[in-house]
DNA sequence: AATTTTTTCTGACTTTAGTCAGGTAAATTC
DNA sequence: GAATTTACCTGACTAAAGTCAGAAAAAATT
């Protein structure tokens, strides 16, 4: 009925609507809004000057008199960087933490009164989550971390989720070992994990054994964030740290029904090969060779 | 991992941005975002002076300015309102059309950039219809309007397009009949479509023959309008529309996999009854007396 | 060691947004 | 038909946001 475009700008006014009258409690705690950005961003971890300058786009000196008024209110302490004095870092005192909590209440008891609201509060999340990350597309970062990292046991379960639910069939986790990870963390392999604004949406590990052979294990994309690109962008950086690694042929197992996983394979140079070992649910087995 | 509040914050910071974004390119043009506002809002067919204001929550002396403004600028007449002297309108002119198009065009771009670039649109768009109408809840608009309406065939498609699905069968529309418009507009019977910013989320019929028994027909309502008590208001509206039109009794079938639409009659006073019609979808049939 | 660049700050602005107390004319109510 | 209400306007404000030129100090470059 409404074109395509009609309906995400209609997406767009109901959430900024709704953004609105938040920004108009915010008000209420009788601190205009521009005082109320920066203290909320140095609450989220914002600290340095410049950092907080480039994510509010505010100009310098508006910046910095907002901070000087923020220093009179006694809500934050500014300092001068160790490594470079002409940097300034900025910290909340005591005060500057209740004052920031309050706006955090603020914005969770908004956000808690819409979700509540509604029934089916799983669909509405993943609807939130692809939205989110389709717009974030541009700030997907993918880090290494340790493979022990609970955002890696997130991911992980919802991989095995996914493949139980997949294949019909129940998949123990822990058949296939954890006390892998060893062979998931440098010095041996790496484990790389890709969030969007904080949400897990993929991970992938490389096992090493030391060796010039590694295995890519665990490639896993939430379903939001299917059909950006991720599946290359981690495979391209898997190999990147594989050859850091000295490694020169890596392998992998999957199954049949994972579709997606073996377009990709197939599209970036991966050459199908014989089965290289006892895994129950792999039905095809790849390489590739590094160069 | 993120928990459910943060997850929905971390929505409204993506659209915020992208609107933030928008907002600066909306200043290319030149004019205050507030006269942007107003001219836009204006463009989209709010032309009663006081229907703005409640629009974008602007004071009376603030938008009287800003109507001045943009008519000094020879983008907006303002005239008084013929039933009602007090009351003013304001109408684009030619040059004003031209500088709304060129906000319009900002805008669109700005949505088909981000929706061209993500693979499986319907479910993106299906994403975006749900967030936009939970939290535009409040807003949903209930109107009476003509059963051969472009958005009621719109709504009876995909109501066909379910029950094919649902059953699992070819459901042929025509077979059920067209011819039935007259019996479902005043002053026989009416039909009801409910929309949530534009976009239809659910239609009822109620279709008469001039006596007291009336029959419910085509309640639809768009997956992204469920869980939020729709169905329920639309079928009161219904019931008192049917009183009006003098009717006691109400029909309707249905068929037995259209689990919630089952729920909605059995918690609302509805008896189920033998078979009174041929219809070999209907499995289920159910009466209701008004009082 | 001199020059250039980077980072932040201050002062002196302008623009935009928003508030509030009347005032006028038309419509509504009593 | 007098009193009240409604819709809009104007003038006189204040507050907030944003701009710009320049200055000072530290770091990086030459």
């Amino acid at each position: 009925m409404l074109d395509n475009i009609s309906r995400f700008r209609r997406l767009s006014r109901a959430v900024t609507t709704q953004s609105g009258a938040l920004d108009t409690s915010f008000l209420g705690l009788g601190r205009p809004l521009g005082s109320a950005r920066v203290l909320n961003a140095i609450g989220h971890g914002k600290t340095d000057v410049s950092d907080l300058r480039e994510y509010l786009e505010l100009d310098s000196g508006l910046m910095s008199r907002l901070l000087r008024g923020l220093e009179a209110e006694g809500l934050i302490t500014v300092e001068s960087d160790g490594n470079d004095a002409r940097r300034r870092v900025a910290q909340l005192t005591p005060a500057g933490r209740d004052a920031f909590h309050q706006y955090e209440s603020l914005s969770n008891s908004a956000a808690e009164k819409v979700l509540t609201r509604y029934k089916d509060q799983d669909s509405l999340l993943a609807a939130m989550d692809l939205i989110a990350t389709v717009l974030g597309r541009d700030h997907i970062e993918i880090a290494p971390v340790d493979p022990e990292d609970p955002r890696i046991a997130y991911c992980v379960n919802q991989f095995y989720d996914e493949i139980t639910s997949i294949l019909g069939i129940t998949f123990d986790p822990h058949a296939s070992g954890n006390p892998e990870a060893d062979y998931l963390r440098p010095p041996k392999g790496i484990f790389l994990l890709a969030t969007s604004d904080g949400l897990p949406i993929g991970c992938c590990g490389l096992k090493g054994q030391g060796t010039q052979l590694g295995e890519v294990k665990r490639l896993w994309l939430s379903s939001a964030a299917r059909g950006l690109g991720l599946g290359k962008r981690l495979m391209d950086e898997i190999e990147d740290h594989a050859r850091k690694l000295g490694m020169t042929t890596l392998q992998l197992d999957t199954n049949g029904r994972l579709h997606a996983a073996l377009g990709l394979y197939r599209n970036n140079g991966w050459i199908e090969i014989d089965r290289y070992n006892d895994n129950p649910y792999a039905e095809h087995f790849f390489e590739k060779q590094l160069t």
